[in-house]
This record gives structure tokens, sequence and C-alpha cells, in this order.
DNA sequence: GACCCGCCTTGATCCTTGTCAAAAGGAGGC
DNA sequence: GCCTCCTTTTGACAAGGATCAAGGCGGGTC
């Protein structure tokens, strides 16, 4: 929770300016902004938010990955969403955290005390847009993960993931050759992943070692994951081939 | 698909008016939907939208049941949404449908043209707003139902279905007595009700059968549940005492 | 009333995944 | 270098839910 300081001052060099929740804002709404932000770091574990706090303020996060989850009396744990650079958290018009959400690696957030913020959308119409798209498109995802979760095998929870991080891994970087040797971090410990997919870390790690015994993958220590294939993880997936589940 | 003609003209007299994506319009702002909508209506198990469709229009549901449902190749289907009166089909900036949308029971839509939607949208600010509030709203009950799905148990999904159903239900007539008997009529079949759990139509009855046993529920024929006592059935959910997923 | 068809229930069995347990790596501290 | 802690792997076994297979109910039609 330290201040990272003069370091990140200028929105125009935002690493995830045109991404983020000011995508659509000109140089006059982003003056604005700029004038309330102030940064905030997480270390690895460290939990930003407990389901249930009063949510003082919303965020962008701008590096780093962080997880949003629930868990039930008993101790069941699901994940329900990965923060990744240029994500949104905090939900305006609601003051309460509905999830819990932990740093998994560090984290640096852009953030703005939130009753300023809902006033702020209100002037700058350009926030609450790129705020309707962002939150339809984690619909969507959240949606693909729901069949995910219902109807796929272990084996096909696993392969989903990984060609998932793989798919946005390439996209941060550059255009996907699907045929070309690729290589992507798992960002998460197979507790993690076993959260996310609706498994135990024990089924987690032991379709991991089926991947890689048939040649779907190779590990590259524990987190590495190379595939040599990306057609043939894909046909794993229960997907149809174009890549999205058939929707 | 046949039209409803002049029967439901007036969005002063519209039953979902205060909960639907106008709710929050003035009534000049209402005019300008009063003219490019029309309404359409779809008869059990008839498929409004394909997955794939192009959308050519958005519409809100003023009355029955739909289902928005992905499938696999192989057939497995995954139901990601309940379409109830007020909810919104479509989304903005999109024109492929991505999930099939099919009528459960007799459903009227109110429709509106795409493209002319889009562009009332910029105009109508009102209605952006509470589409946002709709879309955050779905995506805290997808979230919701990712926790269900991945892990509850075969017997906590059907008490979680029977008391969300129940709840919504008494949202709509009065304020839920919780300890005062209670009866819902249950919209879906038992392979909806699969296909909504991620579980098999078996299962679902079994576990039906097995609620029914132990008097946490009785059966007024096959659609018809009794719960004689909502707390009772609340236990069995897996959720904290007041309600919701630890969240 | 008899028949049909769709929906639902129940039974028997199988199989995937969870549970419990132990040991093997790997990273960091002293 | 060695120890400790944490993550991961692997094994043996149990169990929850899926699958396969009959039947039963109920609402329509003729």
């Amino acid at each position: 929770m330290r201040d990272t300081g003069a370091t990140l001052r200028d929105c125009k060099d935002c690493p995830i300016r045109h991404r983020s929740v000011c995508a659509r804002c000109e140089p006059d709404e982003l003056e604005k902004l700029e004038q309330g932000k102030y940064y905030r770091t997480f270390e690895p574990g460290q939990t930003v938010l407990w389901s249930g706090d009063r949510m003082e303020f919303v965020a962008s996060v701008i590096s780093g990955v962080a997880t949003l989850s629930q868990t039930m009396e008993d101790g069941r744990t699901q994940m329900v969403g990965l923060l990744l650079p240029s994500d949104f958290i905090g939900r305006p018009g609601r003051d309460t955290a509905p999830y819990d959400v932990t740093a998994v690696s560090d984290v640096t957030l852009c953030c703005f005390r939130r009753r300023p913020f809902e006033e702020l959308m209100v002037t700058t119409p350009h926030v609450s847009q790129r705020l309707l798209e962002m939150a339809l498109d984690e619909l969507d995802a959240a949606r693909e993960w729901m069949l995910l979760l219902g109807r796929k095998t272990a084996r096909e929870k696993i392969a989903s993931l990984i060609a998932i991080i793989a798919r946005r891994d390439s996209e941060l970087k550059a255009a996907l050759a699907t045929d070309r040797e690729l290589a992507v971090d798992l960002p998460l410990t197979r507790e993690a992943m076993a959260d996310y997919l609706g498994l135990t870390l024990e089924t987690v790690s032991r379709q991991i070692s089926t991947l890689k015994r048939e040649g779907i993958i190779s590990l590259d220590g524990k987190r590495r994951v190379v595939i040599p294939d990306f057609e043939r993880l894909l046909d794993e997936t229960g997907d149809d081939s174009d890549g999205g589940p058939i929707a």
C-alpha cells in the first residue's frame, strides 16, 4: 500500500491509456480525471478489498494480476474474475464490495475516490460509455466461463485456461501465429487455477501432467508452459474450431 | 411471431415501465422511444434468436420467460441467463447474437430496430445509464451463478434455484414473508433446470425427490413447489444466512 | 375410453473427480 | 551447504453425479 509517488504521474504516458475506462476520454476530460487520481501498489497475496468492505475508491489495474473471488462459509472458493492491466475495479452506485479482490503478483492501481468519480461520470459521458462497453465484455466473459464451469471436463477446463491466457498474452504482444511455438507464463498457482476452474488443485496438477505426457504442452519450470501446436491445444478445449465456444 | 397489435400500445401503461431499460426516461424521451417500438410474440419452445444470427433488433421482455444458452459441438448445453419480464435482449455495438435465445413460455417482446436504437442511446442518456445499471446487475448475477456452477453440490444447486425463483416471484408480488408458506411455479422443465445448473435431468429429478422426501419442499403437480419453511430451504443452498452467497 | 407422446421418476452401474496422504522439488534464510 | 517452508506431483481410495435403461404419469387427440 505504499505510494509509487511520481513515477507514473502523467496519463498521456499511461500504459493502459487506450484500453482502460478512460480510453474514450478527450484531453479535457482526461485533465479532469488526472486531478483526482492516486496510485496504490499491492504485494502478491495482499488483499485489495474484502467482500463486504465499504468501497471508498474505484480503480484501474495498471500492472500486475489480481483476482476476484467468492468464498462460502465452509471455505469453498470460486474465482469469478481475473483482473488484468486495464481492468476496472468497483461499481458506481454500490458502496460495499461484493467480492474479495486479491493481488496475485505485484499490482499497481490507479485509484479515484468513489464519490468524486461518480460525479465525474455524469459530466464526462465518455467514461460511462466506456464503462458500459467494459461491463458488457465482462458479462460475455462471465457467460463463457459459465459454460466452462457447468459443462466442460477437467481436461477441457485446463486446456481452455491455458488457451485463454495464451491468447490474451499474444494480444498484448503481437498477432498470434497459431502455427508457431508459443510460451506463456501462468500467473496463477495450481490452487488459484483450481479455484478459477471449479476443480481441486490435485486434479489441476494431474491434468497438466497428462497434457504434458501427451505432448500437447510442455513445462519449463512449474509456471511456464510451452505450446508446440496451438491448434492441437484448441482441439482439447471443447470449443469449436474458430476459438470461441459455439456462440 | 404474430403481432399483438394494438393491445399494448401505450408505454405509460407498460407493466415493465419502471424496471426496464426505459425506466429512467423522461416523458419526452419516452415519446421518442414510442415511435420506433413494435411488439412480437413467441410460443413456448420457439427460438427468438440463434447464436450467430445477425441481430436486427434489441428488445425488452414484457411478459413470459426466455432463456439464453450456449451449446457445444457435441450437444452439451449450458444456460447462461434467464430472461424475465423487464430484461433486455441485445447488445448495442454488436451485430451478431452471442447466444441462443429461446422462449420457454408465451413471450411478448417490445422491440426496436438496432440501428435507430443505438442512435437513440446517444441522444437519451437515461437509456444508456439504465443499461449500464442493468448490465452490472447481470454481471453480479452471472458471478453468483459461477459460484453455484463451480462449487455447489447438486443438492445445493437445486435448493438455490428454487430459492432464487421464489425470491424473484415474491419481489414481483409483495414483500417476502420468510416464515410464511410460499408456493412458486417453476417455469422450467427438468431438462432446462439441468442446463441451468450444470447437471443432468436425472440428477435434478432425484434431488427434487430427495428434498421432497425430507419435507423441505412439497410438490403440487410437477411444476408447482410449496415451501413450508423458507429459512430451512435457505439452509440447503450453501449460502450464508442473510441470503446471498458470502459476498 | 383408448392411445400417444412428452415429461418425469427411479433403479443399476460406471466413471470422473474429490479426498486423504505422502513425498518430491524449489526458493530463500542462516 | 543445509534447513525449512511452500508448491507441486503422485498414489490409493471414496463418492457424487453421469449414463444407460425401464416405467409411470398426465394431457392431448381421435
